[in-house]
DNA sequence: AATGCAAATGTAAGCGCTTACATTGGCGCG
DNA sequence: CGCGCCAATGTAAGCGCTTACATTTGCATT
């Protein structure tokens, strides 16, 4: 059974009685259309199965309708129902989503940006501000919209075109460590993520130790681990042994959390009684695990349904979209309570 | 800064001068060109900052070097995780996914795998077998390479062509089910995925019923409950009200499985003493939540592994892989005991 | 030096659409 | 009844590539 060739849009126009301009513009502008014609080309449609050829129609029309996102990681739940939500909201207005996962790399990254625009995405969405000016040089000639979720900061880098659909990482964590401090801490680390060509986890830890400067807690311990549960136990191990015990730990995210509040456990120490730990992101497994997590509640599905409509503007209108600051907010569980000695 | 037009093929050639010709094959076949025109290209290529338009390159060439993939939903684990690695594997060999989620709805899964073959995908990532016949023969019809993840069953029923990358979800729950058994346990229930057009759903409980009825366990309790902790809880609640409270309940994964351990605690049940619980799945929480869950463990990111290497031979051999058939194992942990009564 | 052949390169016809511009036709109005 | 105008439709020129086929080139043979 060898592929016989698909019906094109000529065989429309010619079943139907029309220019393949007509037919067309039934497709792409039906009100252009009398009804007539429009219902004469729909039957021709249907009769011959016609499917459009996206890949002629972007040329012709020099769009696809196809949008671009470089994620760091498919794997972490917050991207994962982040890009969800986007991905929805795209379909709502036919367009499709081109998924490129960085891994944390730099380099990866700019490959695959690359590629999507060669691919001629008509806006992009990437994560987090720090990466070359050169990328967004690249972006800013050939004109491509995108927006870059997750941050957002006061005063913007005049490098960083694009849109902000995020909050404020800093302000953030240092609200968290405010609560932490109130409760009567003083001996508190931080477990933090890997800052490197990330702007989310260098704001948090510039919140932290921020915060603590404020009130006189210099110098602060913070150990940067990758987001891994387990890389996390063996992380709080290790500043165990090296630095001694805080009695309230700060975490840059709810995995790291999670792995030091079981290692803390598995070691003997009772959570929060000898020791409190916070998380940052508010995903499943905060509540799940026991004590469950006070942490940052971040609103994961607003990121990807704001990130979404700021592009699909930014795409249609030509128009600027404004940067948008979403709130974060603690929710206070168990895993906090007042240092015992 | 109006949007200067970007170099083209044409404009690589006429600076490397050679023909058009010549430098698509620089890019495509490199070995077909002599080493120092290739260089003289290169160079050109460089000089003018030239990126291919893939759209012109899929119309020309009849392919697109895009994979579709078209999933439930990203937000479960068991998805994103197995897109992720399937994505870095298709990310080896150049080609780009486009991914969409069909929210287990039938009908929005048959548009999204329609609206993929439009832009003229090279090869379709599905998941389960469970959908209208005609889009097996849309698919056929077209000579669409696909691969159907999650689900393997020993005879294939003919209409599903493409090729089977799974597990056999009836084997692997009635082997769970055999060890509730085997621990002493007789009064079972289980808390069942909805099984509408969810061919995984459905063969699990068909694997939980024919364990038990070869034990003489006639008509057990099952359950039907959407992918969802606090549906779950709601739907244990409602079975001890409605059915008692079993000694033992079988879940058809780890997020059933974790709000039914949540939802027993809560109601002051000692989770494995007054009720022992399974999952399914083995994601995350599964050893995070306490207790820590029995389960069946699943390859997730086998799954997406392999799925990618038999969709790429497949298309690159037009030679059809076999079907590839992926063990489950059960994961001993703490919520499945003997029953005390 | 003439010959043959394969490897390297060039020529140009599409791939299936969109859209600027040209043409047609219907209708209100003087 | 003829004119002008606008809405509906048609014509045809690309969009930026790939590739079948034609041509040229380089080189080993005789």
């Amino acid at each position: 059974m060898s592929k016989q060739p698909l019906p094109k849009l000529e065989d429309v126009a010619r079943l139907a009685g029309v220019s393949t301009a007509t037919v067309s513009r039934c497709l792409n502008q039906p009100n252009q259309v009398v009804e007539a014609t429009r219902k004469r080309v729909q039957k021709a449609v249907d009769e011959l199965g016609y499917m459009p050829n996206f890949n002629a129609r972007s040329l012709a029309a020099k769009r696809s309708k196809i949008i671009g996102a470089v994620i760091p990681t498919m794997e972490n739940a917050i991207f994962a129902r982040a890009i969800q939500v986007f991905q929805e909201r795209l379909s709502e207005e036919d367009f499709d989503l081109l998924v490129a996962s960085s891994s944390y790399k730099k380099d990866v990254e700019e490959k695959q940006i690359r590629s999507l625009v060669s691919r001629g995405v008509d806006g992009l969405l990437l994560i987090g501000t720090q990466r070359d000016r050169k990328i967004y040089e690249f972006l800013q000639e050939r004109e491509i919209p995108f927006v870059i979720a997750w941050s957002f900061y006061d005063k913007r880098d005049e490098a960083t075109s694009g849109q902000l659909v995020g909050f404020n990482n800093q302000k953030a964590m240092a609200s968290i460590v405010q609560l932490v401090i109130e409760k009567g801490h003083r001996k508190i680390a931080m477990l933090a993520g890997i800052k490197d060509n990330n702007d989310r986890a260098s704001s948090r830890i510039e919140g932290f130790k921020a915060k603590m400067a404020e009130h006189g807690l210099m110098d602060p311990c913070v150990i940067e681990c990758e987001y891994d549960i387990d890389k996390a136990r063996k992380a709080f191990a290790g500043m165990r042994q090296t630095f001694g015990t805080p009695t309230a730990l700060i975490c840059a995210n709810d995995v790291l959390a999670v792995g030091a509040v079981l290692e803390a456990q598995s070691q003997g120490l009772n959570v929060p009684d000898d020791i409190s730990i916070t998380g940052f992101d508010d995903i499943e497994i905060a509540s799940i695990i026991s004590p469950a997590l006070t942490t940052v509640h971040v609103p994961h599905k607003m990121l990807g349904l704001h990130s979404a409509n700021t592009l699909l503007a930014n795409i249609n209108d030509a128009r600027i979209a404004d940067d948008m600051e979403l709130k974060t907010n603690i929710v206070e569980r168990y895993s906090l309570a007042e240092p015992k000695n």
